[in-house]
DNA sequence: GATGAATGAGTATTCATTCAT
DNA sequence: CATGAATGAATACTCATTCAT
């Protein structure tokens, strides 16, 4: 019979917020942003349109917010020692992780390379990513220390192999080999039935094995 | 001005429906299925909305014909000595042939995939793959004789390669990794300026080393 | 701490009636009613919602509210010795207060014009006007004493007028045309900025010395 | 049987636009623009909804056309010898006429005053009537001439009346008084019934009378 | 009294599809 | 064949109002 207090408020709030976007993250990577109606989503999430709105201005704020956290999370895990140095061990942990994530994220990462693969969002897409990624404290504006930073720390360990590789090894081409290989990868796993995955784990091995 | 034979009428139409088929893919592709308009894509191939609706019954249908025209056309591109025995050269040549087929056809692999991860046109889509490329004299019904052809040989490949390799060679391992190669080499590519071309010749000669 | 009395609750109670009343007149007055949502409004007067409801039964049951508080206070304002006699000091004092009426409740008459203009409120509203100016003694049941009166103590003014302006002079237009001053005054006016009121007193001034 | 020429769609178009826009400025006028739903546009037109949006944008444009097409033929009714010079004849017929398109335009005026009166919509309104007005071959880009034209002329008029005035004469007051009246004869009339028309004539003949 | 979560009917807008000419 | 006017069902979004706490 006491009122809610605000702390109430905020945590019903967070809590139904979390669980549209949670709901709306499911058929948009299924079904496709576009085709995946506002209804819809009220409905698989047990409100009414109104109150969907009244969490998120618009479908587009929900997609953004969705992907902001997904982002967010995706990070998190990724938070490794950025010391601009990556060892055998870290290289082999790091793509371990990132399969995990990718079981984890199956949804999400299955919107993402929806949204990737339409020109109209493309640019915005990548802008939220790094934008999101690009909060650390010593953060740089406009630049993507998640991605390009990952990138630049696999390719200098991937140049640093060249040592002991001899000539004919080429890091340019390796790293690409690299990257494809975890793309291919991602592609074929997150579109995977739970039942097919009894490749999941060898193939992960084989990449180790083949880059590290 | 004698007047045009039922040849020549039919020969009209079909250039016609080739090229409203050719617009339509190149915005399918570049803004997606649902963001493309009938309107638009009769106002870009210089006909009218009526117009269009003589020519395919739907949007859909529309799709469906672009589709079943591309497979067609990489089908025929592969249509190689199918006796289930694939030589090192043969293996090689058909890598290649799929290099190039996936450059020539950009605008269609980019919807293809599009198109891929919607769960709703998922399957109709993979239905009218196997439908048009089992068109053959042999073709059996619900089978799709193209992809598992392929997959088989490729597999029956692998396989044989074992003799020369020795143990701690899994050629399952081997097929699914040249897989997902190829696949990560498509989605990189087939979203490629050509400006950034530099690496795409190299990393088709480095999966040919590695898979051959 | 001694509880509130009746009466103490009766005044909080009263006072943010008036405070909502005061907050609504001016966003009604500049941004229309319909273009004012009851969100806005609460916010704005520093409550929820849902104690607005508390408050008044409806958006439509406020604007009433203010209207007939507005109503009331100029009639008010205008309690002239009603006695079927204007003298020509009391008509000045008549028109200077209207003047004054004018500046001090500006939000109020800009709200009224933008009613009168949208016939679904336009009888409602002047149907209003008439209930809340014959809640006196002597009310006679749907007949707006208050308007009725003035026009008609003013017209009797302009009749009266005819002795010493001699032939020619037609009291009917004469009053007319005192009242389209009046109104074309008043439009103007309400929307002026405080920079442009040079002209207020002095126009004020003429029509004083043209009608009286 | 044989198709419809460019022709004949240009025709049918135009007189739908002309017509939806007809219905639609009644609406307007009468119970706003805000209150006014497409819906209820498009069913008094007789068409449907999806029609309208075919001729206009949006329901803001349509609004846009109606005004820019009523200004235009505000504007041409006015197209007097503007030399800057207003003899006392022309005077009279100014005023003659702004009488006459007050009467034949009667909703345009009551969609005019209301938008007038919405903060909102005022600026943008006020830049539409000007942009409209201004597109004679002699326009110089962002001044209004129609307004300020014709306030600038009337404006000389009175000051050249002071000759024969003498001192006492106040041309900025009596200019003021003229353009408030004509604003209250305005605002009268434009929400008056036919049956109450006795007074429109004599109070012009008044006006004139006063002011010329 | 007080809050804001929740609702649902309503609103502008879009777009594949049909049809008269 | 060819056109674009015309339709209507669907879609994103708004907002006054109700209600549990």
């Amino acid at each position: 019979m006491s009122p809610r207090t605000p702390k109430q408020f905020k945590e019903i709030r967070e809590e139904k917020k979390a669980h549209i976007m949670e709901v709306a993250l499911i058929h948009f990577a299924n079904e496709g942003y576009h085709a995946t109606t506002v209804n819809h989503i009220a409905k698989h999430a047990g409100i009414s349109k109104g109150l969907m709105y009244n969490y998120f201005e618009s479908k587009e704020a929900l997609l953004d917010a969705i992907i902001k956290k997904s982002v967010q999370e995706v990070y998190e895990h990724f938070d490794i020692d950025r010391d601009g140095f990556l060892s055998g061990d870290e290289f082999e942990f790091f793509i371990r992780r990132f399969a995990r994530i990718l079981k984890e994220k199956q949804s999400f990462w299955r919107l993402f390379f929806q949204l990737l693969m339409q020109n109209e969002v493309r640019e915005q897409f990548l802008k939220s990513f790094s934008d999101s990624s690009s909060s650390g404290p010593s953060s740089e504006a406009g630049e993507d220390r998640f991605l390009t930073g990952i990138v630049k720390t696999t390719a200098e360990y991937f140049i640093r192999k060249k040592e002991h590789k001899g000539p004919g090894y080429d890091p340019e081409i390796e790293l690409n080999m690299f990257i494809i290989s975890l793309k291919g990868f991602a592609i074929t796993y997150i579109y995977m039935d739970s039942e097919n995955e009894q490749y999941y784990d060898k193939t992960i091995d084989r990449i180790i094995e083949l880059y590290k």
